[in-house]
RNA sequence: GGAGGGGUGGCAGAGUGGUCGAAUGCGCCGGUCUUGAAAACCGGAGUCCGGCGACCCCGGACCGCGGGUUCGAAUCCCGCCCCCUCCGCCA
């Protein structure tokens, strides 16, 4: 949600950055401008009937006499009136408002930008498939719950809980609190986080109890502070979330369709920070190194693309993709991304602090980035730890959380 | 799933349909007193919207949320949400 006050400021300058995202955001603006004009001026009659109203109320003891009745009854009739319009242009002021995308960082590039690479990129090879052998259950997955779907088995399983220990304690040590939020939330938290009704399409919904399935922990954690003043002293609050995410992948239909890399359903360690709004620069950055410690120490070859405007989901203001290497594709393919998401979310789902007590309350900035995911962190193991005969080397740092040293090639003991 | 009870300011807790934004207590902030502190006393304090982008000022709204009745609703009616107790079921 864009702040109002910001829009009615400095409308010019609000629409052209809004522009960069494409025309139809900017004659989003204008029709937020008009409705709010309208909404101020009803907003502005409507409250001088009922300060008339006050006046004749206030202080009164028993029943009106005739004459007092008949003149409160047509000002009660006008206020009627005049509140039912206000909701109604309100609440299309709201809608427009909310269909608003967030201000693009200035630094967000109008074009892809790879930023860096790092590692020994290039090697070719199988791909996870083929040396994951029936480890990767696709077919059976797709008897029982149809495509983009897995069974991971035997060894895998052992990887992925110790990607996740291995997450999960970084994470804490850097002083992100863990938490395992509910997947299954009502539509406000997906509005909250912009995801409603921006990518509509993307998520499941039940619609027998009104629940929907989230695509990521970000909205349970977004959503942990809904609604709440927290106090300067709080920030940065930062937590890392661990939960299933759950995407329809509509539209995606014939893409990626081999493997892992793009599923139904998969599990993921989610950074999320609440900051004070001066400070969101650094923390998206930091957010971005951490990504990058983890495939240092994963060895996951890799670059860091920012992403274009046009591609900025609704709530991001920048954003940037880590890619890793994946040997069997032989390109680079998306495997984390963190967002900064200025006071977007936090404007949608109320969220403020204080600074000081005085002060009125102000919105945070909240931020998001992948940390690790059982599905494309697990590809990028499994393709850039191979080896010639087809078993796979893993990265020492997730032994001592119970991580086979190796996996035997596929097809070894009836694997 | 069935049957009851309840949601009021940071917390606790009053509130015959008519100065109730809301008593009172605790906590909190400022002051007086004190060598300092405590006690006592005095004062202050919420959030949101509009009026000019202002912590002053003016108006309006907010007693779980949303509707309704009424000249007037914290108080009456309806729907929803949440919490608690009991029974059933369940990992």
């Amino acid at each position: 949600m864009l702040d109002i006050r910001l829009i009615r400021r400095d409308p010019d300058g609000v629409r052209a950055m809004l522009g960069r995202r494409g025309p139809p955001a900017a004659a989003g603006l204008d029709k937020v401008l008009e409705l709010d004009g309208r909404w101020r001026e009803v907003t502005a009659e409507l409250e001088k009937v009922r300060a008339q109203q006050n006046r004749a109320s206030r202080g009164r003891k028993g029943a009106p006499t005739e004459e007092e009745r008949a003149h409160l009854a047509e000002l009660a009739g006008r206020r009627r009136k005049l509140a039912d319009e206000e909701a109604a242009v309100g609440a299309a002021r709201e809608a427009q408002l909310a269909s608003l995308p967030n201000l693009p960082a200035a630094d967000a590039p109008d074009h892809e930008q790879v930023i860096r690479e790092v590692g020994e990129a290039g090697a070719r090879g199988r791909d996870h498939l083929e040396l994951a052998g029936e480890r990767i259950d696709m077919a059976r997955a797709a008897r029982l719950s149809g495509s983009r779907f897995a069974y991971l088995r035997g060894e895998l399983v052992a990887l992925e809980l110790a990607l996740v220990s291995y997450a999960v304690a970084k994470l804490a040590d850097k002083g992100f609190e863990p938490v395992i939020p509910p997947v299954l939330v009502r539509e406000r938290a997906l509005y909250g986080t912009g995801f409603l009704p921006d990518t509509e399409q993307q998520i499941y919904g039940l619609p027998a109890d009104d629940l929907y399935l989230t695509g990521t922990s970000e909205v349970g954690l977004a959503a942990l502070h809904q609604e709440e003043i927290l106090s300067a002293g709080d920030l940065p609050a930062r937590y890392a979330g661990f939960s299933s995410c759950f995407r329809r992948e509509a539209g995606a239909a014939g893409k990626d369709t081999r493997g892992i890399f793009r599923l139904h359903q998969f599990d993921k360690v989610e950074m999320f920070s609440f900051v004070e709004p001066d400070a969101s620069l650094a923390e998206h950055e930091w957010l971005l190194a951490i990504q990058e410690e983890i495939c240092h120490e994963l060895s996951i070859p890799y670059r860091v693309v920012a992403i274009p405007v046009d591609d900025l989901g609704a709530s991001a203001a920048k954003k940037y993709d880590v890619e890793a290497w994946l040997p069997g594709q032989g390109r680079y393919r998306e495997l984390t991304s963190c967002s900064n998401t200025t006071d977007y979310q936090a404007r949608r789902l109320d969220i403020r602090y204080r600074e000081s007590a005085e002060g009125r309350p102000l919105h945070v900035h909240t931020l998001n980035g992948t940390a690790v995911t059982n599905s494309r962190t697990i590809i990028a193991l499994l393709e850039n730890g191979q080896h010639e005969n087809g078993s796979v080397t893993l990265p020492p740092v997730l032994h001592r959380y119970g991580a086979p040293e190796v996996l035997a090639p596929a097809g070894a003991d009836g694997k």
